[in-house]
DNA sequence: TTGATTTACGCAAACGATTGCGGTAAATTT
DNA sequence: AAATTTACCGCAATCGTTTGCGTAAATCAA
């Protein structure tokens, strides 16, 4: 079966094919009784308009394109979960291309929202990109782009994170209050700027307001590695008697020893960490944790891409809040 | 900056669009002389070819749609993430909608998918969807439907799913190799055909095989009620040595119930279940269970797309197979 | 009755690319 | 030198919509 189009509909009412348009758009030019006949014929035809002459005429796809280290992730499902949702209320559909965390990748997906004249873009800079130039070009065309979590320093650009450093403040105190002795604190990649910040504000925050809690730093970049470092900070002959988790990933791999060691939480180790919450949830006692919503930071995205289609520029860091979830272990 | 087209080229060059069109391409028409030329000029002026316009040309968007139930869980998102390889290997981009088990943003998602003349669709059914008419409007377009994992009966569809009785046969062998004496076995929502499958063939299986192993079976729609069935049974006077779960969500819910209860796996309770691995490597001991790879599962819907786009017709339902995966958990 | 408005519709030019069908000059063959 | 081929390129229609402008007929005002 060949796609109705509008000169279909045209051809069969005898009419031209600009009233069928306007008849179909209400348009106040056109009389009820051609619009009634117009409307019923388009129906019983299942009349869909064509969504790429519509865009070629109109020169507004509205697709955003959005891209991501990776789609199977906890924190990005939930956070283009969120963008989904609103654009599906305001009309938009969404294009989703994943990096793997290569600039490459990346290159090319950009290149695809180009051809595919995207009306915006939520990127998600991957690992180790430096070269903003692409994204630079986006910009030319005049298509926004929101960036999120991992965003470029730069203040030209329009960002949404997480409070990084109120994370780890967070956490901090939460460390401080449960009157910590020593504590081991696991960060992420130290070249991802993400991980800078949160154990420099963590770091900072210890030194100044427990100064004589004894702290650990270190950074893994995986469960495997923050298992490893666990046990071999434990057999010290100092052990530590809480433990913060920057990510989920590191978090996943303090539990595997935990359990492995048969370690009872959260009497003999209170365990912190930032997550979105699933992974906390998991355990018994759930892991108390600084909530960062990958949902809540899509709907500000989304905020701010609305923001930058309306008016102009609207050039600015926003972050969403973090806030405590106490669990069962500290 | 205005975008550049193939009608700024042709008039910078003193050409015809058709021959800056065709020297773009590697058409022999064109003399090597000028195709130099016109691809000089459209690099430095980052010519992007209109997508709209050529989809409105040659009929073809190059764009499949997805529906899933929702892009944040486990299984889904790594289907998604195999389809989205593969399908940028074949110059193809992919759009993502979410159906929330909702049947009635299934409707919109296809509606969406037909406006934009998606090349074809990828859909797993929302948990109570019945009718597939919406489907059939699809086909009537000509444009193929790849169901994957939740998939209507009929056999007129092209399906791709788990081999799911397998599943449950295997889960089921490994208990009867592991001596169980009694076992829980919980599934999930007792109204899908996934948990009306697995629980049938796993029952058979083992009255014919080990008919003195007393079984207890019990559906269950989230892990708190994975958790609260665990602890219930529990208490009885004849306690049980092994635990099957179906699902992931089960999972979760007997390893809280687990550790709450501080059991010592594998000694005290065996620990079985269905997944694509995530979950299990959670734990420690990780738990033993049977493979069903969202990832594989996405692989094969790829293949089965591109027969169905290539040679007419090839509607068939193909599994994909499982997998034992040995944990410390039997 | 006549001139001024409204009402309700059609014409045609875009949007940007593709492609069959010619066309013309130069090169090659008779 | 005439005829034929080859190499290169342009014309124009087409995909399906949108939209500014034009205009006949109907309605209104005076």
């Amino acid at each position: 079966m060949t796609n109705t189009t509008l000169k279909l509909l045209a051809q069969q009412l005898q009419l031209s094919i600009s009233t069928v348009s306007r008849a179909l758009k209400d348009h106040p030019d056109i009389s009820t009784a051609t619009k009634e006949k117009v409307h019923a014929l388009a129906n019983s035809l299942d009349y869909e308009p064509n969504a790429y002459a519509i865009q070629l005429r109109t020169q507004s796809s509205r697709i955003f394109g959005v891209i991501v280290p990776a789609i199977a992730n906890l924190f990005y499902d939930s956070f283009i979960a969120a963008i989904e949702e609103e654009s599906r209320k305001n009309g938009y559909a969404l294009m989703i291309l994943q990096s793997s965390n290569n600039p490459e990748n990346e290159l090319n997906n950009l290149k695809i929202f180009r051809q595919n004249r995207v009306s915006g873009v939520f990127a998600c800079l991957s690992a180790h990109t430096h070269n903003l130039e692409v994204y630079e070009k986006m910009s030319d065309r005049e298509i926004p782009v929101v960036f999120f979590d991992i965003v470029p320093k730069d203040n030209k650009y329009t960002k949404v994170r997480m409070a990084d450093e109120r994370c780890a403040v967070i956490a901090a105190e939460n460390i401080i209050q449960r009157g910590a002795k020593r504590v081991l604190a696991l960060f992420g990649d130290p070249a991802l700027s993400i991980s800078q910040k949160r154990r420099q504000a963590f770091q900072q925050f210890m030194e100044k307001y427990a100064p004589k809690t004894h702290c650990t730093y270190e950074n893994t970049n995986s469960s495997l590695e923050a298992e490893t470092a666990f046990k071999k900070h434990l057999s010290k002959i100092q052990k530590f008697d809480t433990v913060f988790a920057m990510t989920d990933e590191i978090l996943i791999g303090v539990m595997k020893a935990i359990q492995a060691l048969n370690i009872k939480v959260p009497k003999e180790m209170g365990v912190i960490s930032i997550s979105n919450g699933f992974i906390p949830s998991l355990y018994h006692p759930n892991i108390s944790y600084v909530e960062t919503s990958g949902y809540e930071l899509g709907k500000l995205a989304f905020v701010q891409m609305l923001a930058n289609l309306k008016g102009g520029k609207t050039l600015s860091e926003l972050t969403v809040d973090a806030r405590f979830i106490e669990g069962g272990s500290m």
